[in-house]
Parts: C-alpha cells; sequence; structure tokens
DNA sequence: CGATTTGTTGACTGGTTTCAACAGTGGTGG
DNA sequence: CCACCACTGTTGAAACCAGTCAACAAATCG
C-alpha cells in the first residue's frame, strides 16, 4: 500500500478490498487539510459539495435546536468518511466541528459516480455500512429514549470501544476520550450536571476510572449488561455483494 | 402501467424512472401476501432472506428492551420497502408487525443484485434515500432525546403527514391514525397515558382534532413551529446520480 | 350482553433539569 | 512569577416533567 490508509484499514475489516476498489479510494485520499481543534469546518445550510475522509483525529456533526441546546448527532473517527447522510440533500443538515486538531481529505461529492461505475465492491460495502448505520441509530434511539442517564453513559463507551476496535483490533479496555462533559450531554440528550454526576456514579460502582481525558472500562460485563448493548461494528454480511 | 404500484408511484415522485429501473420493480413486486392485523411477520433473530414492499396497510417494525417495554423504530406505509436496515446483518434485528390487515410482496434479498448489476439509476435512488433515512433518523433522535411530550407528537403528526403526502399529494390535513396510543407511545418514548394527556391537551389548545382514528390538523404553522419541523422527505437532491 | 381493548383522569413518586456556587486546571500577559 | 481569565468538572437545593399505579369510562367485538 503507497501509504498507511485508515480508511482501507477499516474496510478490510469486512471484506478483502479488490484492486479497483483500492484505486477509488486512493482517488478519495488524494488531497490533505488540517484544522484546528474547535474549527467548524462547515456550518448548517452550507452547500454540500465536499465529503471528507478522517485521517487523523476526533470530530462530530450537530444540529442546533431552536432553545439554544445542540444535538451531537454523529461522532467521527480516523477512517471514517463524513458526508453521507447529506448526499441527498442540496445542503448540509448538521455543522461539523472538529473537537481536536485534525486532518482531512476533502473530495468531492460528483467524485462518488466513479465509484458507482467503477468499484462496484466498493459501492455495496457503502451501501451495507449505510443502511448498518440506521440500525445503529435506532439502537442509539432506544437509549436515548428509554434509558436512565447512567445506562446512557454506559452504551455511549460501548459504543465508542466497538468502533475503536475496527480500526485498531489489540485495543486495551482504555482510550482516550477527547470529548468535554458538555459535548457528551449534547451526544445523549442529557445536560453537563448529570453526565457528571452520572460518571461519578459509574465511577465509584467501579465500573470505569477516568483519568485526564482517557477512560478505563474496569467491568466491560457489567456495563453490557446494564444497557443490553449489542455490538452492530464487528462484521456484517457481505455475501450478497456483487463478485469481480 | 400494468399494475398499480404504490412502490413506482413513491419512486417516481423523487425523479422519472428509467425503462430497466421498472423491469427491477416489477420483477420485486411478483408475488403477493396478505397478513391480518396483529401478526409477527418476523421476529427478532429471524434469519433475513427476504424484504418486501408494502401494498395495503400500515406495519411497523420494533425492538424490545430488557425491560418488557418497546420500541418503535420504524412505521412502514403502502410504497415503502422494509427490511433495507437488516441486509448488513445475518439475522433480523427487530420485529416486523402489522398494525391492520396488510397485503406484502416479499422477495429475497439475493434480488437486489439483479437492482445493483442491471438498473444503476435504481441503485443509486435506493442509497440516497437510505443515507436520507439516517438523516430522518437524527431529526427523530431530537425530538426524542430533546423535546416535552406535546412538541414530540406534534413531531411525529407532521412527520407522518409529509410521508403521505409523497404518495398522496392533493392529500388534505386530515389522515387515518391506526396505531393506538400505546404504539404511539411505543415509538416517541413516552407512557401511554401521558400521550393520551399530550394529544387532549393539543386538542384544547385547538392545534388538533381526533375523531374515531382519524387526526386533523388544524393549526400545521403552529405544529410546525412549536416543534421546528423539517420536511425531508418531499425532495432529494438526484443531480449526482449516474446518467442512463 | 359480557369481555376485552383502548382511552381518560387523579394522586403520588422520582429522575433529571435548573440555578447556583465553587474548585481545579491551563493559558496568557504584565 | 504571579494575577487573571476561561474552561471544565463537581456538588447542593429546589422545581418540574413525565412515570407509575390505579380506577374508571368508552368503544369494540364476539
Amino acid at each position: 500500500m503507497s501509504h498507511d490508509s485508515c480508511l482501507v484499514q477499516k474496510l478490510s475489516h469486512y471484506v478483502p478490498l479488490s484492486q479497483c476498489s483500492l484505486d477509488s479510494i486512493a482517488c478519495l485520499e488524494r488531497e490533505e487539510r488540517d484544522y484546528d481543534r474547535g474549527t467548524e469546518i462547515h456550518a448548517e445550510g452550507d452547500s454540500n459539495t465536499n465529503l471528507y475522509v478522517v485521517r487523523q483525529g476526533w470530530l462530530y456533526s450537530y444540529a442546533d435546536l431552536k432553545d439554544g441546546r445542540r444535538q451531537i448527532v454523529e461522532i467521527h473517527h480516523p477512517g471514517d468518511i463524513i458526508g453521507f447522510p447529506d448526499i441527498a440533500f442540496n445542503e448540509r443538515t448538521t455543522v461539523l466541528k472538529a473537537a481536536e486538531d485534525v486532518r482531512l481529505c476533502p473530495f468531492p461529492k460528483k467524485d462518488l459516480d466513479q465509484v458507482f461505475s467503477n468499484a462496484p465492491q466498493l459501492a455495496a460495502l457503502l451501501f451495507a455500512l449505510a443502511v448498518r448505520n440506521q440500525v445503529i441509530l435506532t439502537d442509539f434511539l432506544q437509549a436515548v429514549g428509554r434509558m436512565s442517564a447512567r445506562e446512557r453513559i454506559a452504551y455511549f463507551l460501548l459504543d465508542l470501544m466497538a468502533r475503536l476496535r475496527i480500526a485498531n483490533k489489540p485495543m486495551s479496555t482504555t482510550f482516550r476520550l477527547p470529548l468535554n462533559q458538555t459535548e457528551i450531554s449534547d451526544v445523549l440528550g442529557l445536560t453537563n450536571v448529570y453526565v457528571s454526576r452520572s460518571f461519578t456514579a459509574l465511577q465509584k460502582d467501579g465500573l470505569i476510572r477516568r483519568d485526564n481525558g482517557t477512560v478505563e472500562v474496569l467491568e466491560e460485563d457489567k456495563l453490557i449488561s446494564l444497557c443490553d448493548f449489542v455490538d452492530r461494528h464487528a462484521r456484517i454480511d457481505t455475501s450478497w455483494f456483487p463478485k469481480p
């Protein structure tokens, strides 16, 4: 491989990529650009001509609510592609913000037709990941709609771990969490105050330990049964993909 | 057209369908089958070999929560395709239930490769609708995560109307709602008791009127501003689709 | 007509929000 | 080097929205 692409690494996790899939991906990652922590890379209502591959750092997409609060609808990690949900619209539906210093590969939406016409395997994979996201979102909807604050936090941590494990299999149970409690509350539909209380409670019960921007999951099984977590990230069914 | 397909009608709303798209759809609607109200057409954990086109009647998909409650994650109307979110998995993630007497067209998941290889326009359209669903779901997430009960009900009604209008443009502001309040509470993450209270409150304020399984929206503008509703159903950007 | 489902209403409870004060941390400039 | 400020996390007290439990009314069905 010409360079170390976390997008390639993440996608290969699901299916061995054909050469033309690899070529298509390389074409999406031609350009690179850095953004500082806190930068709003695009705003709601911007025309969306670009998608982005994440090279480095965490970002998130959020919507502003009429009462001034925010709902963070997606957290983006290295190896993710940002912008698919919006391609059916002319305008962005969310604000994209860098949670820390990041490096992105922007590519025009129009380049996707190249994927669809030249790399059917990659097209099918992207489609499968898009529809899987619906399932992940509905899981999350259950968490936000039906669970208590500490259960939601458990869910949040387990979901992050499941995602990070795709890119980094031998990951331990400790990981960096470059989001503050206000941001976490905007993900989970809570207040920063109650996120603080619930985190403290989980720590007091010995389920997790926090240390300066990192989280260690001490009792993964208990967290899983606390929120009935199902890992939707680990595997997908690729049997129906078109054969090369 | 050989028969009156609401799937064709719904998809044509977005883009004029090419002949090979129409042929592909016809192939998905070969078989028909009826189910009675209340039937569980498939359960969570069933192997998912079939998808379904809805011909007639409403259905919904729900997940059982560990405490015995349910979360309804999707309501299916005539002209919808049921099952896309699960195609990346070997097993169903939700239970599919008929909200009233329904008629479905089951077709095997494997038939989709035919769509991908023979009808690129249809493939792109289905992809666009799938990713758009993510946006709709995140909108809904905001409603469930951040809004009061009466705001959620407003959102629910407006979303239904927006969907029904795709299939039936000259629809008035009155529509049939074949779901009971317990089912609505399972959609919105509320209790049946509070759904009742909130409905009554909305009616008392003159925003809606109910009559025996139908709802009339009296003050659509007020409902819209109450929950900051955005209609994501009306139009999609098809400019990037592959040309025939 | 009785039985079941569905919707309504009341009283009480409780988890989360709100408002507020305060502590710890890091960064900045004088 | 320290004063100052912004940001972040913590804790307490009070208020409130929605849940829970329960009884009952209304509609539907066989």
